[in-house]
DNA sequence: ACCCAGGAGACTG
DNA sequence: CAGTCTCATGGG
C-alpha cells in the first residue's frame, strides 16, 4: 500500500542483478511515476531487511552450536517483515497457542471475509483488513470464523486501540527501545511477551526481539541437539547467551527448519 | 481418545 | 515477582 493505493508487485531472482521487481497490478495505472517506484523500491527493502549487515551475525552464528547448521542450509536469509503494524499483531494473536496449519486456516478466513480482494495477471490477491473494518465489529461477527472468543476480543480491541490514533508504529519507535515498545505493547489486552517480541521482530525490527516462549523454537532447538524433550527456560537462556544483538535472526533461522 | 499447538490472563503465595 | 491453573479450538 502506498496511501490508499495499492500496488501488487512480483519479486523474483535477477541472478548476479540482485533482485527483480515488477508492478504487475494493484489501483496504481502505468506509466509509473518515478515516485512509485521509490516507494516500492523502499518497501522491498525494508521487507526483505536489505539495510542490515548480516556479517556480524554470521559471524558469531558459525560457531555456536545450534546456529550453524541453519546458516549454511539457508545462507542469505533475512527476517521477512510485516510493515503494516496491525496486520503484525493480528498475525500474532491469531497464532497464539494453535498449531501453524490452523492459524493459517483462521488468517485465510479473517483476510478472505474483511479484506480486500485484488485482481491482477488473472489471479486474486488479498489485502489485509483495515483496522477501521474489525474495530466496527462484535464478537458475535467472528464466530464464524471458528477462532475462540477471546481472539476475537483481541483483534478487535487491537484495531480500535489503533484506530484511535494511540497506537501507532512510528509512537512504538520512538526512543528507539526494545523495552519501551514491549512495555506499550503488553499493556494491550491480548498482547503477551510472545506475541509483543514477535510484533517488534517482524515489524518494528529490532534484531534483538526475541519470543523465547516460542513452541517453535523449543522444538527447533529439540531438533538440533536430538534431545528427546524440550529444553527447560533455563537451557534456552544457556543456549542464546551468544546470541547477544541478533536473537531474532537465531529465532528466524531455527524456525526455517521446521518447514 | 489423546496430546499438543509460533500463549495469555487470572489467581496464588 | 515467579509459579500454577484455566481457557478454547482444531490438527495429527
Amino acid at each position: 500500500m502506498i496511501g490508499e493505493a495499492s500496488i501488487i508487485i512480483e519479486v523474483s531472482d535477477a541472478k548476479d542483478a540482485g533482485l527483480r521487481i515488477e508492478i504487475i497490478g494493484g489501483d496504481v495505472k502505468a506509466p509509473y511515476g518515478d515516485d512509485i517506484y521509490a516507494a516500492v523500491e523502499e518497501y522491498v527493502k525494508d521487507w526483505f531487511d536489505l539495510h542490515r549487515d548480516l556479517s556480524p551475525f554470521y559471524e558469531l552464528a558459525g560457531g555456536d552450536p545450534l546456529l550453524n547448521e541453519p546458516v549454511n542450509q539457508f545462507y542469505g536469509l533475512r527476517v521477512m517483515g510485516i510493515s503494516d503494524l496491525f496486520e503484525a499483531m493480528c498475525w500474532g494473536i491469531i497464532g497464539q497457542q494453535i498449531n501453524l496449519a490452523f492459524a493459517y486456516t483462521l488468517k485465510r478466513r479473517f483476510v478472505e471475509t474483511y479484506g480486500r480482494a485484488v485482481e491482477a495477471n488473472g489471479e486474486v490477491y488479498w489485502l489485509f483488513p483495515k483496522p477501521e473494518t474489525i474495530a466496527a465489529l462484535t464478537v458475535i461477527d467472528l464466530e464464524p470464523l471458528r477462532m475462540t472468543v477471546k481472539k476475537s476480543e483481541y483483534l478487535i480491541e487491537t484495531a480500535k486501540h489503533i484506530v484511535s490514533g494511540k497506537l501507532t508504529k512510528e509512537i512504538l519507535l520512538q526512543g528507539d527501545s526494545l523495552e519501551t515498545a514491549e512495555k506499550q505493547l503488553v499493556s494491550i489486552r491480548g498482547i503477551g511477551p510472545w506475541t509483543a517480541h514477535y510484533v517488534i521482530m517482524r515489524c518494528l525490527r529490532f534484531p534483538t526481539a526475541f519470543p523465547i516462549d516460542d513452541v517453535g523454537l523449543h522444538n527447533a532447538i529439540k531438533h538440533v541437539l536430538g534431545m528427546d524433550r524440550k529444553p527447560t527456560k533455563k537451557e534456552l537462556l544457556e543456549l542464546s547467551y551468544g546470541w547477544s544483538g541478533w536473537e531474532s535472526y537465531a529465532t528466524f533461522y531455527l524456525w526455517r527448519l521446521l518447514y
